[in-house]
DNA sequence: AAGAAATTGAAAACGATTTTCAGAAACTAG
DNA sequence: CTAGTTTCTGAAAATCGTTTTCAATTTCTT
């Protein structure tokens, strides 16, 4: 699915304006690395877009979310992350501790279990957060 | 486990002091209900205890985690909230979006399955946080 | 081309957490 | 017990990521 038509028709739906800024900061996230903090966006588009200021970075990472077309992340190290959701696949996250590496997973099987938790306790879960932390195989293998 | 004694121990190993702040909110902090954020634990302990300040509340309760009688949690809200740690049972939690009722469950099979992911990716897990965000029963019940 | 409405960037405001600092309290040695 | 040394405390200030404000600019519709 197109990411940048999909925003556009948003935009459209809600009465909101396409801008260059958007666009650039669009094409930026979606090429980028994922898992990006504001931060690290605003400091990426610099070199090229000097002019886009941090707040325009931030407000159009948050338009991405509601969107749809990005996560909100959080692993713990003070800052929000978003990265590119390109289907409907949901995944969760082993995260390194010493370099910070991120590796992706999916585990239907622990899906499943969640459920069964939830409907032992008559809840119903709208979404969820699995993380896994310590050391990937390259840190592991250095001196600890 | 006596978590006071626990406690005294961790102070004395590293050189800190046993003040009358530090047994108050320890023993406000085991008889409470769990997952208090700082504010929370300090509102409460003001009642009795008008001269506590925050700054105290909150460094105490970071040195309660440090020496593994409390576990720091976040749960999406913005603060920090730590609960007792009384054995060595790790647990996971349901948290109600609407009314904040947090349960706790364990359940072996998705550890498990966790390792295996784990281990297929060459990861060492040190720690984890599984957390199954929606609705409670009564919450579910009422309109939504 | 003109007007209405949304957007932008810089700076200020926010809110949770952390640090600073001078006075108070706890511990140690005598 | 007392003096000396170290840690602690509480209030206020500082920090840090995030959010809001506001005047100027841009977009988009007539
Ligand atoms: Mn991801
Ligand atoms: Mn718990
Ligand atoms: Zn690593
Ligand atoms: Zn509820």
């Amino acid at each position: 699915m197109d990411q940048v038509k999909l925003f556009n028709e948003y935009l459209n739906q809600q009465g909101l304006k396409n801008t260059s800024q958007r666009m650039v900061i669009l094409e930026a996230f979606l090429a980028s690395d994922s898992h990006l903090s504001t931060e690290e966006l605003y400091l990426q588009l610099r070199a090229d877009h000097p002019k886009i200021g941090y707040a325009t970075v931030h407000r159009t990472l948050k338009l991405f979310a509601e969107c749809g077309i990005a996560a909100e992340r959080n692993f713990g190290d003070g800052q929000t992350r978003f990265e590119p959701v390109h289907g409907e696949e949901h995944h969760d996250h082993l995260i390194c501790t010493k370099c910070g590496l991120i590796i992706e997973f999916e585990e239907p099987q622990i899906e499943k279990l969640q459920e069964s938790v939830a409907a032992a306790h008559h809840f119903t879960i709208k979404n969820h957060r699995l993380e896994l932390y310590g050391l990937c195989a390259a840190c592991a293998a250095d001196g600890q």
